[in-house]
DNA sequence: TTATTTTATACAATCGATTGTATAATAATT
DNA sequence: AATTATTATACAATCGATTGTATAAAATAA
């Protein structure tokens, strides 16, 4: 790393001399035009109260001075902060990203600004966070739990506030909040529908931790449309805690050893899918037809990875929009009682060559 | 999209009542120790001005009923509001998303919370996100401009209000503001250097908007490095404004219908070289032996294409890092005079399959 | 015991905008 | 002309925490 000093053009040209500057405020409109603040507050609302010729002078004050209300002030004293909070385990997940800018794709229109909080999958930090967001800081909070989170006292106290609260994903299914989720059952059961139905009878299954909800649902899916078709499943084959990368790579490798190879992998991640089909490509083992894949997540990736891969979409930006839309509605909502909502929205199979087959009847 | 109607366990279990709750404040500790508001603000902090019991009374009692000072009266009061706004074109994309995370290593351990606003590249959007974050609501800012920008009144304004302003990656040059950013040009130096190196001569080039700095300094890297070497520049061979995976595909297929074709593409983005790669793939070439690639951006799925891209490491977490030290910097900094600093990062090349051929000399 | 210092707390102003109520100055009504 | 209604603005309280100054009480010194 190297720094570029500033070019020097004369005395002190580079230097920027800080805000000794004085805030100008509604008190200082009122005092040019004579006046007092709670008059030029409501001239710069255009209260009828106010006469027209005070609103115009008012007005075309606070343009000349760029003034603007300060943000602190208004929203102390109107008890709201226009501001609302995401709590999210890492943002730099194309999923997350993605559901972000459906939340803001609807918060921004309506006048309220995100906040973004990573938790980085540790309760610690989650717990830190939602405390951090409690105190008047957020008109409302939206999150996916991390993966650590088994207690969720910290967003009871968010509800015992009266602090708004949506779920999405990751959610906690104990708690009195509003909730968005795909149907992660449903996804599994297409794409093992979808292996089954490209002559898979051997299905190998990688998932994520079983206590958060949407691994559960998945592996859930995967049995029992297993079941349903009458197929066996291999114990050997089902391989939890595999969503990295790294860790499909490995979960692959152990079970390239086995005698009794499976004809197909259902991931709960693209990550572990992928980690898979590069470990098992080395392999010399022949995708899709020796072995078809199937992910989760419909990374961006997919498409084009050698072989393509075949994955369910989650709709992450419907997801932040619908999340976002009822979050809203429960802040701006005026009624005593809240009722809260679970939407569910189907995912979506996306087939690619990693795993369609010439199916061998 | 469905809706799960809750599980009726009884009357209203779920329903939840909204708070009616009145905040816990400050005077309702002093109320209830018969004291004044000043004493428990002071007690709360500690102050040796307060006798070691009240402290102790007040500590508790603030535990108890899970008090935390207000943020909107603190920031009001104390002039700063503990938050960092940053405004960047797309949160979903991976460069950006890597930036954020690295802002927030450093922020979040200095008691910083991180506003996220999004430009969709536009520059009227830039305008009024910039806007509203001005009046009290964020310490400082750190941002990367739309591509549309090419007035920056805006950013001016920021700087005349005296609120800490750093600009990374696409920046601001002539703004008395900090800037983090890399060496673009030597990047592009880099890359052509390398397929140079690999035995091309007749390279071609995608780029993006000229008016943008980081296109600029890549495009100006490329042309100076041919010369260097004393290739010849064929201008049909210069797509400017091919950065999106589609634009790469449809320069790719122009470029095909030379009777000249180039040994190699050197692209300003990985996805303008994606694009191309799989078009060009797609009509027989063989890569990376008849036209070698090399794309920008380092991103996460160069390394699981067919073939490997080989890119640019633009050290985004880094960057992040060091804009927002250079940005608490400036907040927290007591002088009255400010000298802005610009910080280039080098980026990296990484080497892979795309690129590399048996020269042929 | 009185004067002086120390200690602990109360009082009051402040940050800047908002909003209910009061008052002065007009205008309309009888 | 006297009374009422209307209009425009001023006054003051408020949101909740912070902080400088004043004051009462206790402790020390004379």
């Amino acid at each position: 790393m190297r720094e570029i000093s500033a070019p020097k053009k004369g005395k002190n040209s580079n230097k920027r001399f800080m805000a000794a500057r004085k805030k100008y405020t509604i008190s200082d409109i009122a005092r040019e035009l004579n006046t007092t603040s709670s008059t030029i507050s409501r001239a710069l609302q255009d209260s009828p109260r106010i006469s027209l010729k005070m609103r115009k002078a008012a007005q075309e004050l606070a343009r000349l001075h760029n003034y603007e209300p300060d943000f602190r002030a208004s929203s102390l004293r109107k008890g709201n902060s226009k501001i609302i909070g995401i709590l999210v385990p890492k943002i730099d997940r194309h999923f997350f990203a993605t559901v972000l800018s459906g939340i803001d794709e609807i918060a921004a229109p309506a006048g309220y600004s995100v906040l973004i909080c990573q938790s980085f999958e540790s309760f610690e930090k989650e717990k830190q966070l939602v405390k951090n967001l409690m105190h008047g800081r957020v008109d409302g909070i939206i999150s996916s739990i991390s993966i650590q989170t088994t207690d969720y006292s910290h967003f009871e106290q968010v509800i015992a506030k009266g602090l708004p609260l949506v779920f999405f994903d990751r959610v906690c299914e104990s708690l009195k909040a509003s909730k968005v989720m795909i149907d992660d059952y449903q996804g599994a059961c297409m794409a093992v529908e979808h292996l089954i139905d490209n002559g898979c009878r051997n299905i190998a299954h990688f998932s994520g931790p079983q206590h958060i909800n949407v691994y559960r649902d998945r592996t859930r899916g995967y049995f029992d449309t297993m079941k349903k078709h009458g197929l066996e499943v291999n114990d050997q084959l089902i391989i939890k805690d595999a969503i990295t990368r790294d860790a499909g790579c490995q979960a692959m490798k152990k079970i390239l050893k086995l005698k009794n190879l499976p004809d197909a992998v259902f991931s709960s991640g693209d990550y572990s899918a992928l980690g898979a089909i590069l470990c098992a490509r080395d392999a010399g083992v022949i995708i899709p037809d020796e072995m078809a894949f199937t992910g989760f997540a419909n990374e961006p990736w997919d498409s084009f990875i050698d072989p393509p891969l075949t994955s369910i979409d989650q709709h992450a930006f419907e997801i932040g929009k619908q999340a976002a839309t009822l979050l809203l509605q429960q802040i701006e909502s005026t009624d005593s009682v809240f009722v809260p909502r679970t939407l569910v929205l189907s995912p979506e199979l996306v087939i690619r060559t990693s795993s369609v087959r010439k199916v061998l009847t």
